[in-house]
DNA sequence: GTCTATATACCGATAGAC
DNA sequence: GTCTATCGGTATATAGAC
């Protein structure tokens, strides 16, 4: 199911990573990720101290992955609005939802700050980056001086996030489509745009 | 804990709403639901086939009372703009999430037809009555002729579901004032607009 | 490190008394 | 209509052999 040189540890991990995307956390039980993984009951309870310990290293690299991605397409070449604009378009499994975002509808993650900590900080992140980008477009000229850039990264995160709902709502992606092509409408670079 | 001319269908119905809004249908357990309307199993397979039969009848009646409410506010007085803004601003319980949309992320309810039509039909309802309007506000020069109405609704409900989930991941409600304003603060009027 | 066996509680549902 | 009793199965965790 995983490759030959992955320890224990890691697959469980993996799997654990897998279920938490589809099932969330309280829908993922360790009989689940342990016959996913491979592994017995003992090598879970080895390696962590349990369901939220195994959790919390999944949620981790999830997040950290997550940021990675992001970060490859927002530093990317291109004006401010070319950058958020590959962000927005970006090759995603729509219809499987935001494995970091799914996780503020799971009570049990919400309730606790240790798993809650993850989601918070890579979507923070996220939202500074896009503000950090949003302000460089206002400086050339590209937006509108007005403009707020944190409400705006948060309104991006936000279309982003909430796609996924609406997408996942109507069994296909066309919805969420439809969303960052509104949201790139309004974001169009105005006419008076300095030509960097 | 409900009025006391309540049914014990009603009161089955609603402390189902209830916990499916906290936890979602998996974190959902009948003996949980049962506790809080203050009934016993009987009452329960009595009333309803089961667990998915119960969880329809609660879900159908939340997606008719967000329906119920979203229209009081976009079939009220104002300019497209304001009712939009309107509908964006308007109280809410943000750390609770939105009751219809948080379902999308339980994979037992995306995996049943039934249990997911209520939640499809009513965001699609919200898109298109926005997308009406949106429509109204082209028509009277509020909004740029070249944006498509249908896209920019999509935008709009993304934005609350998305700002949901900001917030649920901060613990505050700030993230999804930020994410509303910056939609906003884009969808603003042109000054060309047609003084109505 | 990994396994099986075991434990206690809960899951979702059914049976049948009242 | 509502109750309690009961069911087979699972959730999460521990014990202890290998």
């Amino acid at each position: 199911m995983y490759s030959e040189d992955m320890s224990t540890s890691d697959r469980l991990i993996e799997s654990t990573r897998e279920l938490l995307w589809e099932r969330g956390y309280v829908g993922t039980s360790p009989k689940a990720i342990l016959e996913r993984a491979g592994a017995g009951q003992g090598s879970m309870y080895h390696h962590f101290k349990g369901k939220p310990d195994l959790a919390l290293a999944a949620i981790r690299r999830t997040a950290e992955e997550m940021r990675a991605t992001a970060a490859g397409v927002l530093d990317g070449p291109g004006t401010p609005y070319e950058r958020i604009e590959a962000y927005l378009r970006r090759e995603r499994d729509v219809l499987r939802g935001c494995p970091v975002g799914r996780l503020t509808m799971d009570p049990d993650v919400i309730a606790s700050d240790e798993l809650r900590a993850p989601v918070d900080e890579t979507l923070d992140w996220l939202r500074q980056r896009l503000a950090g980008i949003v302000e460089e477009g206002k400086e050339q000229g590209l937006f509108a001086a007005g403009l707020d850039a944190e409400s705006i990264a948060a309104t991006i995160v936000a279309t982003v996030q909430g796609g996924y709902v609406l997408a996942r709502a109507s069994g296909s992606p066309a919805a969420f489509d439809a969303g960052v092509r509104g949201l790139l409408s309004l974001l169009a670079p105005r006419d008076n745009a300095r030509t960097t």
